[in-house]
DNA sequence: CTATACATACGTTCTTGGATGTATGTATAC
DNA sequence: GTATACATACATCCAAGAACGTATGTATAG
């Protein structure tokens, strides 16, 4: 066999980027050869050289893909027309808790971003990338907060710098030990309830709502 | 050169770690050989395979060695004896913080484990070490707690699993994205306000203190 | 026909584990 | 105290495999 059309030669590309991440996420990144990625996905080396430069492209493919989809929701918190924004935000945390839960695909390119693959120097383009991503994310959040804040959801005496670093650390914090650990928590029945806790710190922690707690218009804080 | 005394036989077996450690981070782990470390401590590979079995096992050494001081402030804390245990549980994460900030070595260890190594199946012998390592620091907290409550330093109403599961999102959320991005916030300064916060949780969140202001009347809460 | 989408074949580079060499520490005998 | 015997603490050398990148072959879509 040789040459396909084209939408198949999309095909394979997306088969060999499933089936690199399925063996990154069983043998580690560095200890996967791209021959076990051709094997996987039912194709020769020659294959992925065709479609990408190295396994490292392979992999930033893999993150690209998988980046997507969390980033139109953001997109929507974001805007600055949206009336609800921190519904919106609310929105967007619980699903990305939920569906690291629910979607196989999803989870396991957090696993292998957490616990399967290696960021070696500062320099490193991958680590530069997962920075950028945290300080962009940073600035979405920022963003979005500071419309919440104009719409008054949130006192406008919040420490925007506190209230994402405190996102970054819970939601990492919680992706990061559940994953190792699945069954010391229900995570996706108890994800509205971390995120609303997280909103509820906003509020109401002094040193993050700032220096007088004040009880703002009747939101989305359930407790179960 | 050949046979040393006892004692000296002993640092270069600590010489190695400690190659080990700065080659694990600065090219991760997989792609560090044992000759890179081998040159990094100014030895050959014969020393090493005499000292260890091999990569994995030097490995291992590493974070036996770094798990040992931080053991002997938790056992404190743990002491039934201890009369403010609750201070001393403050100690003790104030210091893991405050130490990984600080210490460069400490540090280091933090990183490679982050960042710069590959945990692979489930049957991995390090990634149970990790989970366990995570278990039983999750019982030593909650005999620790369990201890505050019973000097009246923390509600008896207490949910003490979450507050475990709280206590590791926090801490591996603070450490993991301080590591990532230093500049983002003050570690060193804020660990205790951090620390602070997660035991005021413990205190006064309803979802984690007990539910004592969700509670109708008329009973004692029964919990988990 | 020609560029595309792969498969196949080849040479090189690294790394590993073990085998072997060797010089010195250390314990014991005398 | 010294000679002997052995274990220790490495250094050096070697064989084998794995993975990579490239070069080349090839059949088909356009």
């Amino acid at each position: 066999m040789a040459r396909r059309t084209k939408a198949e030669a999309q095909e394979t590309r997306e088969h060999i980027i499933d089936a690199a991440a399925l063996v990154f996420h069983r043998k580690g990144v560095s200890r996967s050869s791209l021959n076990d990625i051709a094997q996987q996905a039912g194709v020769t080396r020659g294959a992925i050289y065709w479609h990408f430069k190295n396994k490292q492209d392979v992999f930033a493919a893999m993150l690209e893909r998988h980046r997507l989809p969390t980033e139109a929701l953001s997109q929507r918190a974001e805007d600055p027309g949206e009336e609800d924004p921190l519904d919106r935000f609310r929105d967007l945390l619980i699903d990305v808790l939920q569906r690291t839960v629910r979607d196989p695909d999803h989870r396991r390119v957090f696993e292998i971003l957490f616990y399967k693959c290696e960021f070696t120097e500062q320099t490193d383009p991958l680590m530069q990338r997962v920075r950028e991503s945290y300080l962009d994310g940073g600035d979405k959040v920022r963003r979005t907060l500071g419309n919440a804040i104009e719409r008054g959801q949130l006192p406008a005496t919040l420490n925007l710098d506190r209230a994402v670093t405190q996102l970054h650390v819970q939601m990492t914090g919680l992706l990061y030990t559940w994953l190792l650990l699945p069954d010391s928590f229900d995570l996706d029945g108890e994800a509205a309830d971390f995120v609303d806790s997280y909103i509820a710190t906003l509020r109401y922690c002094p040193t993050i709502a700032g220096e007088r707690a004040h009880t703002p218009p009747g939101g989305p804080v359930s407790q179960t």
